[in-house]
DNA sequence: GCCACTCCGTTTCGAATCGAAACTGACTGC
DNA sequence: GCAGTCAGTTTCGATTCGAAACGGAGTGGC
């Protein structure tokens, strides 16, 4: 099978990434410029080629490249939507959806660094109305941890 | 004064990606192959352009770009470390730390997708040595608030 | 049948970006 | 003087990107 000439294939060169940093193994997954926002798109339910063309302005051979890289990765899988000719759109497997709360942690940031007016989406705590923020906690001292007192030491495994 | 050559700016095409997703805000400033690893880095103490040099193995040319970029950006500040020469460090600014939540997501992602026996690394309390979570908290409670005690409303704003 | 239109790609090609390595320059230590 | 460290800068070939043209399978109108 001939693959596309200008056939950008993200190339996934692990020497220099720590693989055993699970932060570099989900941006060599993910990590480019454009990838995100296509599965933004497709959390939003812009699921077809035309239409993540059209709101993204990717050009077509790279969301041609994309779509095929998800898919591969496991992320997205092509369902028909018609006969003759036949089209897929795209959908998101549970591995794709399971980056939702990664979208959320940089949507939370844009909005706190960037939105001019006040977050275009909000998220509250439903008991006293508050605007939330993520965190990290700390299960024994049942508190909220600062970046500043958050440490890292090496965990059991390493990545594939 | 001369740019260098290689002069790799990254440029913010804002005209084909929503202005109006936070999201895509976020990855204008920090979507790109290193910054996140940067970053990443920066968190865990490797301030210095030798040893990010040394860590990441990215060109020396971009890691300049990048850091340059990342200051620009008011996520990172440069502060002497020793005279003669005048060397400095790069140290994460508030709006910099903000993105932890956000790199732990990208992480947790990463562990649970990639990583074979169990998370490589692990984020611990300094304070009591627990391994942290994420979690969602109150500003106004001051409490930890579960998925289920969460709404999201629409917000007033767009982004710049 | 012919023409226009839609959707999903593929091909092409110049421009932008990247990466590796050499180079600069200010120092320190011997 | 000479080697070594650190923080860049410069160079340049290779890769990747983006815009636009092209292709092909179908539909609907006349």
């Amino acid at each position: 099978m001939p693959r596309s000439t200008a056939d950008v294939v993200v190339p996934v060169d692990t020497k220099h990434r720590d693989p055993a940093c699970s932060i570099a193994a989900t941006l060599e997954a993910v990590g480019d410029r454009w990838t995100l926002l296509i599965l933004r798109d497709l959390f939003r339910g812009v699921r077809r080629f035309e239409a993540l063309h059209r709101d993204l302005g990717i050009a077509r051979n790279l969301l041609t490249d994309r779509l095929h890289r998800l898919t591969e990765l496991g992320m997205v899988y092509r369902v028909p939507y018609q006969d003759r000719p036949v089209r897929h759109e795209y959908r998101l497997t549970a591995k794709g959806a399971d980056l939702s709360p990664a979208l959320v942690a940089l949507m939370h940031w844009g909005d706190r660094w960037y939105a001019t007016d006040g977050p275009p989406t909000l998220l509250v705590h439903d008991v006293c109305g508050t605007t939330l923020d993520q965190a990290v906690s700390c299960p024994t001292c049942d508190e909220l941890v600062t970046p500043h007192h958050i440490r890292s030491r090496p965990g059991p495994g390493r990545c594939t």
